[in-house]
DNA sequence: TATGTGTTAATTGTTAACAGTGTAAAGTAT
DNA sequence: ATACTTTACACTGTTAACAATTAACACATA
């Protein structure tokens, strides 16, 4: 019986002690019963997902060395897709590995370091709004002003690890766009750090307002509207 | 046996006699007799690298598709590492990857995406640059001016492959010094994925030139200086 | 005490067998 | 012929056992 199978009548994955932490796979990996194919995420994807959201909310602190066979039971899989996940965040920056040793959870960026990536992200956010302003359909404007309503709905209920990654998953969305995996690629790896910084977001009008900015000069076509309000944005 | 020693005594790995690669592990993995430690090398990142040299070579063209058993058995290993280093290229950006189908050497950038990724080296080098003006050592100045040397040395060698990643490996000496490894970890799939593109250098002067600049504007830790022929290096 | 050398337990690295998935050829019906 | 099924096979995904390495500790030595 396949793993995902596992998952589908477990439901949950037993969490561990510890930490407390709990995923819920059946949530993204069945095939909904209303005729909506929600996507299949693989194993190896939530997991990551997981352990990403650990290192995002704090829950897992900086320099916290993890067990791959810790993980593994945690996760109810073996060690195998965990050191695939490893392997994946340490490339994404958010662990440190070293050969025979372990990998430990990175530090957040010094200021320097955090204020390069600020630039580096406009840069290529810009980017993106230049290659998809004349393209955008109107479907995939919706769906951003979706990501923007589920933003909001998850600032009134508190979740703020789950803000943070819809936040990312927004920008996400119109860099691929724009630019595609390539594009993605070194795009990733600069935001998924830089949040490990900041893990609250205080004002919920002004995250609003400044996403819906972006969402409407793609609308209106206007890229000196976007660039503006993309810099508005990434701080 | 471990791995390691049977490296020692074959030395070279049977080559595939499709793409006649040959890799020769003992180089350096072993420790040198005279008292020079040299550094010893993962079965790993061997491998990566070999991969790598293939890719930026040419001999593994863009879209080709990899085999992770054929791999295992060129190398010598079983699919296990093989997997490790196909998920790490693919962050990099040199492969690509669909689940459970199997992963492909990426296409070159687009034109486009060469302009940016030129512009984003440009910013993260000066960064660098910026952090290190004031502390790089005279030692760290004569390992510079020595892969300078390499460089000139595997130019008229005709090696074109070696003398691209010694290229890489001066400025990601650099990259180091001054950002240490979470620089590096933005920098390097920029710049990897770049070199996909310009398979030769033609003029030998240029490239010691404009090198030397970049390593004599250290020494004199002259920041604009040092900016100055970075910004004429990269292109 | 300070230094260096086994020894051991915990952890990562590797392997080979097995399970699950996608692809394309062969077969079937319209 | 064309479109749809079925099936076989090659390939990737996962597992659990085994190997190699590390770091910590105990011990010996000066």
């Amino acid at each position: 019986m396949g793993r995902f199978l596992d998952f589908a009548s477990d439901g949950k994955i037993q969490s561990l002690a510890e930490n407390k932490l709990t995923i819920d796979f059946r949530k993204q990996a069945i095939v909904g019963l209303g005729m909506r194919a929600k996507k299949i995420i693989s194993v190896r994807e939530q997991i990551a997902d997981a352990l990403r959201s650990d290192i995002i909310s704090g829950d897992l602190a900086p320099n916290t060395k993890l067990n791959e066979h810790q993980l593994a039971e945690r996760f109810g899989v073996s060690r195998g897709p965990v050191r695939d996940v490893i392997l994946k965040l340490t490339k994404e920056g958010l662990l440190v590995s070293k050969d025979n040793v372990g990998s430990s959870v990175n530090s957040p960026l010094t200021p320097d370091m955090q204020k390069l990536s600020i630039a580096l992200r406009k840069k290529i956010e810009e980017f993106a709004a230049k290659q998809l302003i004349d393209t955008i359909t109107d479907q995939e404007l919706e769906h951003l002003e979706s990501l923007i309503t589920k933003m909001e709905e998850l600032f009134e209920a508190g979740e703020f690890t789950e803000l943070t990654k819809t936040d990312i998953a927004f920008h996400q969305y119109y860099v691929e766009l724009g630019g595609g995996d390539s594009l993605l690629n070194i795009w990733y790896p600069i935001v998924i750090r830089m949040r490990m910084n900041y893990h609250r977001i205080k004002n919920a009008d002004k995250l609003v307002d400044e996403h819906t900015d972006i969402v409407n000069a793609f609308r209106a076509r206007d890229y000196k509207a976007a660039v503006e309000a993309i810099r508005k944005n990434i701080k």
